[in-house]
DNA sequence: ATAGGGTTAG
């Protein structure tokens, strides 16, 4: 090997950017080399692989080579199969073809059948099919097993099969790659029989057992497999999480999540994220918090997806100060996902401006939004009233970006008028859409003649609806809450006993609640058990003190019928998240922040309720309820006194001292029930120095510290924040300054602590 | 010097 040879392989080690490349690229070409097949190799491998956008760059260094040999080709293509325009890997396969002094071998065959596959289109599949056979190659192993994932992405999953019984003799590879097509053509049997027939299998066959199931919706099918199978490994985890998470079942995901770590295996990002997704979905508020202590510890915040579910986390959960704290802090690249996460969380908190001023930022840092973006952005509009931008963007959104409105899309400006008032002007845009209007659209603008008491125009609606969705009992309730309001009995009765004569049932409403990272629910009217016994205590009690103190008044109007005051009275305060904010009173420490998630819409008077118990106890409460769009949507209370401090909720005062002097800790391995409770008030510097340290993310740096020290304690007692400032304090770190400022503040708690 | 199957956020 030459010297300028050498030279140039030494570089290419280096190469991280495109412009490296160039430079490198002038190199080999002033040294003769550009013809060197090894050398040119490389290069399309650095501009196809492993330089982002550099893949236009590696396929000129391909076409201006006189002698291009196929594994540069195969590069190229591999490249270009896996970037965003696979259509290019096809195409320099035909390029490849015409020149015909080097023909496609069974690498090329495997890479441009990938780019069909991500395609989805069963033209191209099928062309390169035929052109396989042609050349012997469709009965390679190799070739065989891509082509039958292409067919299963395509959806034809017979196919899939007569490409696998043509293969001689199929390895354990190919035989999970006909499984999972099965499970892809959600034929659940289908995968059954042929995880039956398999000679052998290995991890990932049980793995693709475990997320066919799961995504077919079989949990318990799963969990039997998962608990069966030999042996388990990161995606065995995973999946079983992510699948939990998807299916609603947070608390089996979280607790499958437990399990991982306490089997002493390590969770990954895919592992977190699903725990995240969890949290997010559940309100999961605290759990997420130790999540991201401990991504914070084992250094995985400079991955993209991970930051992108946590910041999810966050503003889900009605902490958008976290949130955009994560999202400010972000190492990796922000997505599009990143953006529409952070402009979502300001849009279920009705911070339309906020919203607003995000997209722009979004648009000037060259981010093109997407479809999901401008459902988050519609809807703020409409929840903030910014009917004249609402529209604007709307055109943006078709003009400029050229995106196709979804039905979503042209519900948020159904609700855009609606909300606005313009009930006239929201009827003829739903009558005008190009596409047929859906449940949804109608529901949404009966929602808004509800507001506003139209009577004539929900009648006009009502016509409409059934024939969409007859046995949607939550439209007839509008209705007659519509009439309820209006004082027209005989309605309401009619549209009761219509409901009666379908045996039509409420959904029931569920609300959950997080205390030391359980999650509790409450049904509206529950059984009576330990746990709701003490929540129906607590509400009559708080009841109580709501009617003396605030001059609490029951709101009933959205009660059906024509009963009794007391008794509509006692139907509303049965609601659930009336139980569950109970519940957390009862539970939770002194002046925690409450937060709530509700499956259904809060009624007018637990939203009236909720804002007097921030009042009268001086709490912040969060309630997420389901909105019509199926996202969080966060009503936020806040008292006086939280408007000032900082709206930290894991480092309100009283929480701290309660926590630090009930502390349940004093020393590895030994359990105090209870501790003699010195009644100390922390000084507000203090308070002040907190926030603002956990506002500018170093608290988390004392968490990662400390779980270092504390790996056991970390994960199996529920674990504050400032309980880990205390205990760092403890500890002692004398080399930081910034470490040893807040131990010098804490200092005193932490002696009561010991 | 290149491959094929399983888990990832809005």
């Amino acid at each position: 090997m030459s010297r300028a040879e050498k030279v140039c392989l030494s570089l290419v080690s280096y190469c991280k950017t495109l412009g490296n490349l160039n430079q490198i690229h002038a190199f080999v070409y002033k040294s003769g080399l550009e013809t060197n097949p090894l050398i040119a190799g490389k290069l399309v491998i650095l501009g196809a692989l492993q330089i982002s956008d550099a893949i236009d760059y590696a396929r000129r260094l391909l076409i201006h080579n006189p002698n291009p040999d196929v594994f540069m080709y195969n590069t190229l293509i591999r490249g270009e199969s896996q970037s965003d325009s696979p259509k290019n890997s096809v195409n320099s396969f035909i390029y490849m073809l015409r020149q015909s002094y080097s023909p496609p071998d069974s690498f090329s065959f495997a890479f441009v059948l990938k780019a069909a596959a991500n395609l989805r289109c069963l033209t191209t599949g099928f062309q390169l099919h035929c052109q396989a056979m042609t050349r012997g190659l469709d009965t390679h192993l190799f070739v065989g097993t891509t082509m039958i994932s292409m067919y299963a992405e395509c959806g034809f999953v017979e196919f899939a099969w007569k490409v696998f019984v043509q293969i001689p003799q199929p390895n354990v590879v190919a035989w999970n790659a006909i499984l999972t097509a099965y499970f892809r053509g959600s034929d659940v049997s289908g995968a059954d029989t042929v995880f039956g027939l398999m000679p052998f299998r290995n991890l990932t066959t049980w793995n693709v057992m475990l997320a066919g199931y799961t995504k077919a919706g079989e949990l318990e099918r799963a969990e039997g497999l998962f608990l069966k199978m030999p042996s388990r490994d990161d995606v065995s985890w995973s999946t079983m999480i992510v699948g939990f998470s998807h299916n609603g079942c947070f608390d089996e995901a979280l607790r499958v999540f437990r399990e991982l770590v306490g089997s002493g295996s390590k969770p990954n990002e895919v592992s977190l994220t699903g725990a995240l997704s969890a949290c997010a979905q559940a309100g999961a508020f605290k759990f997420g918090m130790v999540l991201h202590a401990f991504i914070e510890k084992v250094g995985l915040v400079w991955i993209t997806s991970v930051n992108n579910a946590l910041l999810d986390t966050y503003s889900k959960c009605g902490n958008v100060l976290m949130a955009r704290l994560v999202f400010e802090r972000m190492l990796g690249k922000k997505t599009i996902v990143s953006w529409t996460s952070m402009i979502a969380g300001f849009a279920m908190q009705g911070y339309g401006e906020e919203v607003i001023k995000y997209f722009h930022e979004m648009e000037e840092s060259g981010t093109r939004p997407d479809g999901v973006t401008f459902i988050s952005v519609l809807y703020a509009c409409s929840h903030a009233g910014l009917v004249e931008q609402g529209h604007e963007l709307f055109s943006k959104m078709t003009e400029t970006y050229d995106i196709e409105p979804t039905i979503e899309h042209y519900g948020c400006m159904v609700d855009l008028y609606g909300r606005a008032g313009q009930l006239r002007k929201a009827y003829n845009f739903v009558v005008q859409m190009p596409v047929p209007p859906n449940a949804v659209i109608w529901r949404t603008l009966l929602g808004a003649c509800s507001f506003f008491g139209d009577i004539e125009m929900a009648e006009q609606v009502n016509k409409r609806l059934p024939e969409l969705d007859p046995d949607n009992c939550g439209d007839h309730v509008l209705l007659s809450n519509i009439y309820a309001f209006a004082g027209k009995w005989k309605d309401v009765a009619m549209v009761r006993r219509s409901m009666a004569e379908k045996n039509m049932k409420k959904i029931p409403g569920w609300s959950m609640i997080e205390i030391d990272k359980v999650m509790y629910s409450f049904v509206a009217g529950d059984k009576r058990n330990e746990i709701t016994e003490e929540a129906y205590n607590k509400l009559s009690e708080i009841m109580l003190k709501l009617k003396v103190k605030g001059g609490y008044i029951p709101e009933v109007g959205s009660v059906l019928h024509d009963i009794e005051e007391e008794e509509k009275e006692d139907t509303v305060s049965k609601h659930s998240e009336k139980l569950a904010v109970a519940f957390g009173m009862a539970r939770l420490c002194k002046g925690s922040t409450i937060r709530i998630v509700k499956n259904l819409r809060v009624c007018k008077d637990c939203h009236s309720f909720m804002k007097l118990i921030s009042k009268v106890y001086g709490l912040e409460i969060v309630v997420r309820d389901r909105s019509r769009l199926g996202k969080g949507y966060c009503i936020k209370f806040l008292t006086d006194l939280q408007v000032t401090a900082v709206n930290v909720p894991s480092i309100r005062i009283e929480e701290l001292n309660d926590n630090v002097l009930c502390n349940r800790r004093s020393g590895p391995g030994t359990i105090k029930t209870k501790v003699e409770r010195p009644s100390i008030v922390m000084n507000p510097p203090l308070h002040l120095v907190l926030s603002r340290l956990l506002v500018t993310g170093y608290i988390f740096f004392f968490v990662s510290r400390i779980a270092a020290f504390e790996p056991r304690v970390f994960w199996k007692q529920p674990f504050y924040l400032h309980e880990v400032v205390v205990l760092s304090a403890k500890k002692g770190h004398s080399g930081n300054p910034l470490l040893s400022a807040v131990a010098a503040v804490t200092h005193r708690r932490a002696m009561f602590h010991c």
